[in-house]
DNA sequence: GCTATTCAGGACATTTAGTATCCAGGTTAT
DNA sequence: ATAACCTGGATACTAAATGTCCTGAATAGC
């Protein structure tokens, strides 16, 4: 999985602690140690995928585009990763010896079956933590994160 | 995901219509028309997993090192894909301004936790699927298809 | 023993995906 | 007007997946 997943995550948690306010692409870099220019595609990803809103210019950057409780974590890997499942059936039974050519093996596959059940399962599970739900479990263990986020993105001295 | 996983399944689903007979690489690669040589490497990985047992020479070939019954989806997906979790937590926490170097993220970070709950969904129901439970509903609803392999698998002439 | 068959595994080549940088162009606050 | 900022394409680099080839070891049949 795409490492960008992992650095959309945080920044989406950050963002969180600051509500209507747009944070740039390079503090946002600049909180963990990222490569700037690297980070910009993912957040753009994600302004795309209406996760997040741009504003250009000056006092300009990203925000969360809704609620916190409204971006889930499988949200953002859609985002960034994509929406491919990591199995992926070539329907290798085509080329077996009861192959039929018009039968989607995608589907009908047991193997296939099997795997994208799985899958469904990974994707619900995610689709059930929110960016919220993140944003309060390290509320609850550290009381002054979001104060803490703010002073040390408004220190970035850009 | 490593499109061997896929090879590897259905070659095991083949192997449990011969319980206890060696079939080679070359014809389980011709079955489904994959390139020999490289799903060899594939059934090594297997072998080496101890979910195949192997044997040289004349007459030698693969065959399931245990009842299919005790060969799980996942255990396929360790031998061929390595155990690895998709998403790597590479703690970036620790490059942020709260940042304690002591502190394992890959634990104590709440985005870590969550993905890693995720993953453990996926496993479990991997886990809960074994080649013979995929074998049983190929039979169920191909009830030819055992004798369908072995006779198809002999008239490859090597 | 000799030979043919087959697995074991290392070396290598090719292709694709992930990681990363840079720049030219458009937007906007001051 | 200028500087800050996002947008997106072009490009380069790296790592992983995919695939081939070859040598060596084991073994069945003669």
């Amino acid at each position: 999985m795409n490492e960008g997943v992992e650095w959309a995550m945080h920044s989406c948690v950050n963002l969180s602690w600051l509500p209507g306010q747009a944070v740039t692409a390079k503090h946002l870099a600049a909180f963990y140690d990222l490569p700037t220019a690297y980070l910009n595609k993912q957040l753009q990803a994600l302004s795309r995928a209406g996760i997040l809103s741009s504003t250009s210019g000056p006092k300009g950057g990203f925000q969360l585009a809704r609620d916190a409780r409204k971006i889930s974590l499988l949200d953002i890997v859609v985002a960034i990763d994509g929406a491919d499942d990591a199995f992926r059936c070539t329907e290798i039974l085509k080329a077996g010896p009861a192959a039929n050519p018009k039968t989607d093996y995608v589907k009908t596959c047991h193997i296939s079956r099997a795997m994208r059940a799985a899958e469904l399962t990974y994707r619900r599970e995610l689709a059930g933590q929110s960016i919220a739900d993140i944003a309060e479990q390290v509320l609850t263990e550290f009381p002054a994160a979001p104060q803490n986020t703010r002073t040390h993105l408004a220190n970035l001295k850009s």
